[in-house]
DNA sequence: CGATGTCAAGGAATC
DNA sequence: GATTCCTTGACATCG
């Protein structure tokens, strides 16, 4: 099993900075994103890490309708990204991306679905510039449900049949924490045969069929096709002190009173024991798990180091 | 230096 | 139909 992080790091005192976030007027930015991930795989390797996220804000402006100036930054920066690429497979790293939550294959508005198709034909194409083999995926979500999320799934089910097979290689679907459940998700996996990925954290937080972790695994693990490793998202719930005031109503007073609320936003760190556990759980699977956590790197090693005391093999 | 505004992008809830 | 929230972070600007 590898454990992996995304996008910046932090255990090098400072942060490493993972793509090049000054506004356009600074750009092209693909070649300073590339830049820094060379630090950050200097890092990996350092680090014996085997599984890292990259931003996909690492070429911005790439598909922006109005800065045809930054769409060839691929082409242009072909020989550095074949370089990085070398680099990766020399370590072993199984590198990934998360397109976010704009890029929206399956809505009605045909601008917004063109949008989403020029933003993942951007994905693909990266991943191919980097000379990458088929366990780096790309990861989306469902997108919307405009009032029929039957319809939904269907449309978003034959988008992805209609994109051009280079794109459609690479995409996973993963469950999200609002509007498709794990159940949802098997669902479009059954229409058009998507691989999907079982974000955790999403799970606690919208499971309408209440599948436990285990029914959850076992469900989603079998979807990837054979000789391709499958990943899932990992991440404790943060646990926050909320303070909620009301009125007392007899005397009008006003009471404030502390509750420790389960906010279904990534914690800090990993909880190792609630890890072991769903590892127990999933057994006898075989996964790579993309580790989700505020403290990122940091949290992943820590994981790791109290794996690897109570002998659990981590790569 | 600290506070505040802004960023390419969507969806959903609310009025 | 328009407005606001959701929600992450960091750059950019202002005082």
């Amino acid at each position: 099993m590898r454990l992996g992080f995304p996008a910046k790091v932090l255990g090098r005192g400072g942060v490493l900075k993972d793509y090049d976030s000054r506004r356009w007027q600074s750009g092209p930015h693909l070649r300073v994103s590339l830049g820094y991930l060379n630090t950050i795989i200097d890092y990996l390797a350092e680090e014996c890490i085997t599984m890292y996220r990259i931003s996909s804000n690492v070429a911005p402006y790439i598909t922006h309708p109005e800065l045809p100036q930054f769409h060839n930054q691929i082409e242009e920066c072909a020989e550095d990204l074949a370089h990085l690429g070398t680099r990766a497979r020399r370590l072993g790293l199984r590198l990934s991306m998360h397109p976010n939550h704009y890029t929206v294959l399956n809505s009605p508005v045909e601008r917004v679905y063109e949008g989403a198709v020029r933003d993942l034909l951007f994905h693909g194409a990266f991943m191919d510039a980097l000379g990458l083999g088929p366990e780096a995926v790309v990861v989306v979500h469902g997108g919307g449900v405009f009032g029929d999320k039957q319809l939904a799934m269907e449309r978003f089910a034959a988008r992805y049949e209609r994109l051009p097979e280079q794109t459609r290689r690479r995409l996973v679907l993963e469950n999200d924490e609002k509007s498709y459940s794990v159940q949802d998700v098997c669902e479009i996996h059954r229409l058009c045969g998507i691989p999907l990925v079982l974000d955790t954290l999403h799970h606690r937080t919208n499971n309408p069929g209440e599948l436990s972790n285990r029914e959850a695994a076992h469900v989603v693990i079998p979807t990837w096709p054979q000789g391709v490793r499958p990943k899932i998202h990992y991440s404790s719930a943060r646990q926050e002190d909320r303070s909620i005031t009301r009125r007392d109503r007899a005397t009008g007073e006003r009471i404030t009173s502390v509750a420790a609320a389960l906010r279904f936003q990534h914690a800090d760190w990993v909880d190792t024991d609630e890890f072991a556990a769903f590892l127990a759980d999933a057994a006898p699977l075989a996964f790579d798990v993309m580790v989700e956590a505020k403290r990122k790197d940091l949290a992943m090693l820590r994981l790791r180091s109290d794996l690897r005391e109570r002998g659990i093999e981590v790569k």
